[in-house]
DNA sequence: ATTGAGACCTGTCGGC
DNA sequence: TGCCGACAGGTCTCAA
């Protein structure tokens, strides 16, 4: 999400919204009402993030606050308009900008999310209310973590995939850090912390791996140096452990109904 | 309060 | 080619 904030940045970032479309009345839950009218005539203030929610803050005071969920993407249409264009069957909202771009949401599984909040009352969203510390700021470290982790008896990946542990880790990049600190996706969360919930080895090495991941992640896509790459250990079931000298083969159970990836050899 | 299972949707892929 | 089930990067709700 840091990554599709940035590109839409210079395109809405003190930029009028002139026209929407909404082409369904809904995405997992119904637009706000008046969506449009709360759009329209409204210039763009500010374009934030907080964990995977980007947060448009209006000049009309409210702040649109949009989840892509699985499939949600945006398009960005640079003026001119294409003649003819279509579009997809699965855009369903179009931001038209004074600029004669146009923003396009696309969302196949529609599991994504448009809402308007007073910026004031965004802590009682009910998701945003209880997000944990960004996972790149300095109040997400080992101790964090180890104070979120010390009396939860689910397993480390789950832990990880609560949003109020650390917020806007996925399913991926959970797998992704957990290699990268060498530490089993099973063992009990409540490990990495000593019985005073002070931070262990592990949680260092844990918190550094997910900001090792991410900031990693968030440079690639500013490259568009992702084409053709693949993760260390996500979706690489059955192959060589790419960790130097390990040797182990990457294993793939399922937790939570989620999908983990590990390598049994190097991670404990 | 915590946890797991199921639900929400559509698309894609592999197997037959 | 067509059909079918399994699965998909995320929450949310409900029941135990």
């Amino acid at each position: 999400m840091e990554s599709v904030r940035r590109a839409l940045d210079p395109w809405l970032t003190g930029a009028r919204i002139v026209d929407a479309e909404l082409r369904r009345p809904d995405l997992r839950l119904p637009f706000p009402p008046r969506f449009r009218a709360r759009l329209v005539g409204h210039t763009v203030r500010a374009l934030r993030r907080r964990a995977k929610y980007l947060l448009a803050e209006l000049s009309s005071g409210e702040t649109l606050v949009v989840h892509l969920g699985m499939s949600g993407s945006f398009r960005i249409d640079p003026p001119p308009p294409a003649a003819g264009a279509t579009g997809d069957k699965h855009d369903h909202v179009v931001l038209h900008m004074e600029s004669g771009a146009t923003i396009t949401f696309n969302d196949p599984r529609r599991f994504g999310q448009m809402v308007l909040a007073d910026p004031v009352q965004l802590h009682l969203h009910p998701a945003v209310g209880r997000l944990g510390p960004e996972p790149l700021s300095d109040a997400f470290d080992a101790a964090a973590l180890a104070r979120a982790c010390w009396k939860k008896r689910a397993a480390l990946k789950v832990a990880l995939l609560d949003q109020r542990v650390v917020a806007g880790l996925g399913n991926i990049y959970a797998s992704e850090a957990l290699h990268g600190a060498r530490l089993s996706p099973f063992r009990r969360a409540s490990t990495i912390a000593t019985a005073s919930g002070a931070p262990r080895r592990s949680a260092h090495a844990l918190a550094r791996a997910i900001k090792t991941v991410l900031a990693a992640a968030i440079d690639r896509a500013a490259m568009a140096d992702y084409r053709g790459r693949r993760f260390r250990v996500y979706d690489r079931e059955g192959e060589r452990c790419l960790r130097r000298g390990c040797g182990g083969v990457v294993k793939r159970r399922s937790q939570a109904g989620r999908s983990t990836f590990y390598c049994p050899v190097c991670q404990r």
